[in-house]
RNA sequence: GCCGCUGUAGCUCAGUGGUAGAGCGCACCCUUGGUAAGGGUGAGGUCACGGGUUCAAGUCCCGUCAGCGGCUCCA
């Protein structure tokens, strides 16, 4: 006697088990028609799900009530559709073997493992959505059925496909792991696209929608590989994404919205925009500032540099390498070796070592070394076996050499210890603009957001551990005025804490519960959704990581913030208390941008390339009628220039219809038409970007002082507003 | 690093084993114009690089490098 209630509330009771599909029915045959699935007590579930007990439902269909889209809907659509391809494909490719594939937000995928000698190929794509088509026309079920465990398991083994003997597996695992579900009482399900023992099937746990019929409209977007179990050293799969939609109009603007997304792209952006370039010959993810883009950099760190000046900060300036002592006693190397440059040893010691004959095993061995003064000195302070004995070398077997700097702090804690300090001078905010290079896997290099060398906006803070709270807080607003005047608001925020089940980490329980605190109160105080990582501290402290998405969906770092407690005691860092006693400083890193390279990349994407005026490299344009008007012309770009303007002339030889068009083109925010009416009273006639009319004419003097001002403040007031 | 795809003029891209192409951009000439492309002429190429097959390779094969899409990684 199922009780059943309804969103709304109301509750409907049948006398026996009942589908999903028939209570639906039972409410309207409209609502049947549109139904796509079932929510069963929260859980997503088959239409066809026979309701047995007391349960909420309600029914998933194409649109909410507001109509939009369902996501759950699409959800089940597109985890239909991930079917329907699979079968497509190994009709095409006999002895293709599925693995998995699931729904996702923008599609699904399915990872599929293709006989060596028939890899899949985007040319087959073609072929495969005439058959996807066709199960598509056929309108057949999707039919569950279930076995019990032995059963099933005997069934696939007979079937000889390891991967989905594996996917078994694992859902009874799942399935019975800490709960007293007894392995045998466990049932493996299939779908069956249309009729089972007949028709083309899959082991799955569902649900689906109620028929292939209900798919409107697919696309298979592309090839990618991947590893079984995400293990590198697995089986390689070939992974095949496809997208779904309820109909071919939502499809094709999903298409469009990609295609506008690709305009949007930094890397394409910055090559139409002349931004900056990368160039074989200087190297991988090394980034080349051209002009115009080295002054949206400039523009930004000036920005920075102002706000830091405010808050106290102090500007250093520090080498782009340091020798390995420096980052054995940070711990960088060779902890960290295979994300880093390799050492620089000096040509001397390199041809001696080689006349030696010393291996290359061995060289790396010595120049990893460390001497025993160091080793004693650093494990006395981290009060643990820091470096291990084997690492220890006799002096002059040593290899001395220099490195690549992969982070600044090592430098600004040299410069903090190169003075002493008193509890009354602190903390000391020490800030740099400071260039890292970083071995990145080359796969992994990315435009401008995933590179080998970049400039962070770095600094330390210097801190007692009562000061923590509030530095922190600091950190924080910066980032946020910074978002703020980008208007950039669609940020989320990471806090990562420590895993309570490690004890990889440095620095007393105590410290840490208040710095952990302290972040998820400075992070509360933001006002913007955070989540909490346990795990996801750095093994010397807390941190708040802020995280934007580019046009594309990938999600970036940008800005962090990290509390150290390792830092003072690898470096012996102190300053007098109030005690007169030696204490440890703790030390705050924090990057509000995170890296310029990065933050300009996700920045160019943001504007869509067209920077507000404060960071647009070229500001201003003037496009004289014709070359009777470039006099004029002249005496307006000088004018601009003296209020510190950044401005050019089109002294091409066009019409200037074709003027504006190519300076909409380059995304200029403000073009001046200027004509002989304008000579003659002293105007320009004002375009502003995004704005596509003239706005009219304007006294010279009045544009100049009202560009500066929009300029200066930093686009709070603009021209455009004037004439609205 | 791994798998797949791609690499042709400064940019975007056509190109069927048989003479290297287009549009944009650039240079010059004509045009002197009022709000999203006026007209003409011309320059510009190691078809990523190296090897191979072939009478003949931008095109087919192998390798290398780079870019892209993913996977793995990211102090």
């Amino acid at each position: 006697m199922p009780r059943i209630t309804l969103p709304d509330g109301s509750a409907k009771e049948f006398a026996q088990p009942v589908s999903a599909l028939a209570v639906a029915e039972s409410i309207g045959s409209r609502l049947a028609q549109a139904a796509v699935g079932a929510k069963v007590d929260g859980q997503l579930a088959d239409l066809s799900t026979m309701l047995d007990r007391d349960c909420t439902l309600s029914i998933v269909t194409e649109q909410t009530r507001d109509k939009r889209p369902d996501p759950d809907a699409l959800f089940l659509l597109r985890h239909s559709t991930a079917h329907v391809m699979a079968e497509a494909i190994q009709r095409v490719v006999p002895g293709a073997q599925l693995v998995y594939g699931p729904p996702l937000d923008t599609g699904f995928y399915y990872d599929i493992a293709f006989p060596e000698d028939r890899p899949l190929k985007e040319g087959d794509f073609e072929a495969i959505e005439a058959e996807m088509a066709k199960i598509v026309r056929e309108d057949r079920p999707f039919t569950r059925y279930e076995l019990p465990v032995d059963e099933g398991l005997a069934k696939l083994r007979s079937e000889g496909s390891k991967y989905k003997i594996d996917n078994a597996e694992r859902a009874i695992a799942a399935s019975t792991a800490g709960t007293a579900v007894a392995h045998n009482a466990v049932r493996l399900s299939w779908y069956a696209t249309g009729e089972p023992g007949k028709n083309w099937e899959d082991l799955c746990r569902g649900p689906h929608v109620p028929s292939t019929g209900r798919i409107g409209a697919f696309k298979i977007m592309s090839l990618a590989s991947s590893y079984w179990h995400g293990d590198e050293t697995s089986d390689r799969l070939t992974r095949v994404y496809g997208t779904a939609f309820f109909s071919k109009k939502e499809l094709d603007e999903y298409l469009h919205r990609l295609d506008e997304a690709k305009k949007r792209d930094h890397r394409v952006l910055g090559k139409q925009l002349r931004l900056f370039h990368i160039d074989d010959t200087v190297g991988q993810g090394l980034i080349l500032w051209t002009p115009r883009g080295s002054i949206v950099r400039k523009e930004l760190q000036n920005f920075i540099a102002a706000e830091l000046k405010k808050q106290g900060y102090t500007e250093v300036f520090t080498p782009h390498i340091g020798s390995l002592e420096l980052y054995k006693t940070s711990g960088h190397f060779p902890y960290y070796k295979d994300s880093q440059f390799a050492p620089i040893i000096e040509r001397n010691t390199l041809d001696t070592l080689c006349a030696e004959g010393c291996s290359c095993a061995e060289m790396i061995h010595r120049v990893e070394g460390v001497s025993a003064r160091l080793a004693a000195g650093i494990n006395e302070r981290t009060g643990a076996e820091t470096i291990t004995p084997d690492r220890v070398l006799p002096d002059d077997r040593l290899i001395e050499g220099f490195m690549l700097k992969p982070m600044n702090c090592p430098h600004h804690a040299k410069i903090f210890a190169s003075s002493p300090h008193s509890y009354r001078d602190m903390p000391v905010r020490l800030a740099e603009f400071g260039t890292v290079y970083r071995w990145e896997q080359s796969g992994e290099l990315n435009g401008m957001t995933r590179v080998r060398g970049f400039t962070q906006d770095d600094a330390h803070l210097f801190c007692t551990e009562e000061q923590i709270p509030a530095e922190v807080q600091g950190c924080l607003s910066l980032v946020k005025i910074i978002f703020a005047t980008l208007g950039m608001t669609d940020y989320r925020v990471r806090v990562g804490l420590r895993d309570p089940d490690s004890n990889k980490y440095t620095g007393s329980k105590e410290s840490w519960d208040k710095a952990e605190a302290a972040c998820l109160a400075a992070a509360e105080s933001l006002g913007v959704p955070f989540s909490r990582e346990p795990g996801e501290a750095a093994f010397y402290g807390p941190k708040i990581d802020f995280v934007v998405k580019d046009v594309i969906g990938r999600e970036w770092q940008l800005g962090t913030v990290q509390v150290d407690y390792n830092m003072g005691n690898r470096f012996d860092l102190s300053y007098i208390g109030p005690d007169n006693k030696p204490h440890r400083p703790v030390v705050i890193h924090r990057a509000p941008f995170g890296s310029m390279e990065r933050f300009c990349g996700v920045l160019i994407e943001h504007f869509a390339g067209a920077f507000p005026l404060w960071l647009s490299p070229e500001q201003i344009r003037v496009l004289p009628i014709s070359e009777k008007s470039l006099d004029y012309a002249r005496s307006v770009q000088y004018k601009l220039a003296s209020a510190g303007l950044r401005s050019s002339l089109d002294e091409s030889n066009e019409r200037v219809q074709a003027k504006i068009k190519h300076g909409s083109e380059m995304k200029v925010p403000y073009l001046l038409v200027v004509g002989p009416r304008d000579a003659e009273s002293g105007t320009v006639s004002v375009r502003a970007f995004g704005i596509e009319k003239d706005l009219g004419a304007m006294p010279v003097d009045e544009f100049v002082t009202a560009a500066a001002e929009e300029y200066r403040n930093r686009g709070a007031s603009t021209v455009a507003a004037r004439f609205q």
